[in-house]
This record gives C-alpha cells, structure tokens and sequence, in this order.
DNA sequence: TGATTTTGACCTATATATAACCCATAACAC
DNA sequence: GTGTTATGGGTTATATATAGGTCAAAATCA
C-alpha cells in the first residue's frame, strides 16, 4: 500500500536546487537555446524542463542532471571532467570498501534494573 | 497523453549521480545511521532510500538532496552554508535579470529566391 | 509598427514511482 | 558459537509525475 505523499524539504535542500535551477536557465539563455531544444536533446518535454527551471523539487535527479550536463553547468566543482569524476568515484569505492557494511545500533541491553 | 518514457543519460550524468550516492552512503555509515533512521527524518521510505544509494537516476531530486544534506554531504563546493548559497543565488537573479527572457532563432527568412 | 517565436500556465490520460509490506540473508555484537 | 539487527530484493495497491497538447501573452527582431 502507499500513503499519500507530502514532503517537507530544509532550507538547504531547497535553495540548493532553486540555484541549481538558476545556473540551468542562465546557462540556456546565454547559448541561446530554446527551451523546445535543451529539452529534445534531454529527452524530456518541455513541461518537464519548465519546472526543472523553476526548482521544482519532484524532478528526477537523472532529468535535472542531465539538462544541467547539456547547457554546460557542472555538478561538482572539483569534477568538471569525466576522468576527475572517476577519481573521485574510485576514492570513495575505497572508502566505502573500508567502513563496515551496516550500522548497528547498541543492543537493547534492557539496563533499567536498578 | 503520454508515451513510454525511456530515457538515455549521458556518461557525465550517471557518474555524477554515482559519486553523489557513494559519498551518501560513506556519510551515513561514517556517522553509524541506519537506512532506517535516514529515511525516517528525510520523510522517506527505506526503499527509496536504497534506490538513491544506488544511484538510482530516476529519484526525486529534493530526496536525494534533502538525504544528502541529512548525511552532511555537501551539494555545491563553494557553498555549504545556507548563507553562502543564498548570496550565489542572489547572484544568479542579477545575472538572470540582464539577460533577454526568451531566446529567439533567425527568423526562417525564406532567402531561396535566387 | 507587425510578423514570428518563445514561453508560461493550464489540462488529461496513462505510465510509473512510491510506501509499506514480506522474507532471506548478511553483518555485527557479545 | 548465539542472538539481534540491518540490509537487499522482491511484491502490490495506489498516488502521482509525465508527455503531449492547447491557448494566450510576452518577447524578440526586422
């Protein structure tokens, strides 16, 4: 079964896409690509990337992602290549070889007996 | 209407997605937070928390975001302060503000009388 | 100015993502 | 080793996002 569905969101989480959404509508303007066209090559539709530009928060991170690809705004700023984004990816495979694979909480050690 | 979605992501676009879920994951483990707990204060379920840790393109950005930002992964390297990301953004409105509203192509000036 | 194009805001039918289960296994603590 | 918990991988009913369309208004350009 699923529950109806409403979300709260931090602050952070919503300016971070409503400037993410900023740098996508910048960067299209000032190639001079129309909307119709950043979203052909995305492969979305128009409607789609209208709320992509206006931050709405229920976009696919594959969709956003990939139309900030196309209109050239970088996701990580210390990865703006590929090769670099690889590096990073290998480290952190490293990283997580590393750390247990799950978390477990203290036992319930039912400590109330005194 | 609606056609079958099926959608392709360029190699930068998957890769990102990949680095941000493992650096999710590293976070979450480094901290001993359960997939559970995560996904309680995020306001999702586990599952969907399991789909965003594997790098599942087709999340809702504001929940990966909004895990990330639980977990303490920072989304914009120039920004992990809602202050500073505020400023950018602010930034970005100026930017937008000077530029035209709408891009318009050539006109399709039939040049083909000669 | 007028012609042309882009955009924003709707709407609808349908494909799809989602929450909430379940279960088996893995991982950890003791 | 035993006991306990976390996780991965399914399934299902339903809420919701999506593509695709329309229309009017705004923006650009000649």
């Amino acid at each position: 079964m699923r529950k109806s569905v409403k979300r709260t969101y931090s602050r952070y989480t919503e300016e971070a896409i409503r400037l993410l959404a900023n740098l996508i509508r910048s960067a299209r303007i000032e190639q001079k690509l129309t909307a119709q066209e950043v979203a052909d090559r995305a492969g979305i539709s128009r409607s789609m990337l209208q709320r992509i530009e206006k931050a709405d928060l229920r976009c696919e991170i594959g969709a956003v992602f990939e139309v900030a690809t196309i209109v050239g705004v970088s996701l990580f700023d210390t990865s703006q290549s590929l090769t670099m984004i690889r590096k990073e990816i290998n480290r952190s495979n490293e990283k997580l070889s590393l750390l247990p694979k799950t978390v477990h909480k203290a036992h319930k050690v039912v400590d109330d007996d005194f």
